[in-house]
DNA sequence: GCCCAGGTGGGTA
DNA sequence: TACCCACATGGG
């Protein structure tokens, strides 16, 4: 038996896999759909991304050139189920420009491009950010980069791993000085964490109600790090 | 009515 | 750099 806090990510990991399966990300039917839905999907629910998709694939506007070539007033209404509407079409919009722009809409072009610069242009890009760029990286060109939102920050924090610095890269680093670099685990890892959130350990759930991570974890209350927790 | 949901950009000190 | 706020719908 492991004691509170001392799982190694690896462990968690197997853990959650053990538990509920591999989880297939991302859920999309094309490079772009996982483009969109990783802009609509900030700050939302992912039901809610579902909806705004549907109406985008309903009206033949889910492609880069679509996006492109359609108002932004007429995007936002496709999108309004997301939330943020307006913002969000002026992100579409951004994003569109830039496939086009830069890679003619062309995946493998950019999947053949070195990472590092990759990903600081993508970051330049108007409504791309640190989460949503490695979002696109490894899920649409298979780049290991390890994926942070507010479910790993949460579940970092819980297992009493918390880095120093609350930021993106230290708790990416966190991930990539631990794994081996595998866009496959990587993957399945971020949307792992994804399920266990909604699943069992939500934000305001009680203390890690049927949570597979119950012994390896140092808290589990309102979201708060609790450091020697022991129930 | 309140909180939460697979964040990001822009302004201010 | 470090806050603070706008952006907004839908479900529990």
């Amino acid at each position: 038996m492991m004691a509170k806090g001392t799982a190694s990510l690896g462990e968690v990991y197997e853990l959650m896999l053990g538990r509920y399966g591999p989880q297939h990300w991302w859920p999309a039917d094309s490079w772009f759909e996982m483009m969109v839905g990783a802009v609509l999907t900030q700050s939302a629910a992912w039901t809610n991304v579902e909806k705004a998709i549907g109406n985008l694939k309903s009206v033949g506007k889910l492609s880069p050139e679509a996006i492109r070539t359609t108002p932004q007033d007429e995007l936002a209404a496709l999108v309004y189920p997301s939330g943020y509407y307006n913002a969000k079409a002026r992100k579409l919009k951004a994003l569109a420009e830039y496939l086009g722009t830069t890679w003619e809409d062309d995946i493998d072009a950019m999947a053949g491009a070195d990472l590092a610069p990759l990903r600081v242009e993508l970051l330049a890009v108007h409504g791309v950010g640190e989460e949503t760029v490695d979002d696109i990286l490894l899920y649409a060109l298979d780049k290991p980069v390890f994926v942070i939102d507010a479910y790993t920050r949460r579940l970092v924090d819980r297992l009493g791993l918390a880095p120093g610095e609350d930021r993106y890269s230290a708790y990416q680093a966190l991930f990539i000085e631990r794994l081996e670099p595998d866009a496959e685990v990587y993957g399945e890892y971020h949307a792992l964490i994804v399920r266990h959130a909604k699943e069992a350990c939500r934000k305001t759930a009680p203390l890690c109600n049927g949570c597979v991570l119950r012994e390896v974890c140092a808290t589990g209350r309102g979201g708060e790090f609790a450091p020697g927790r022991t129930s």
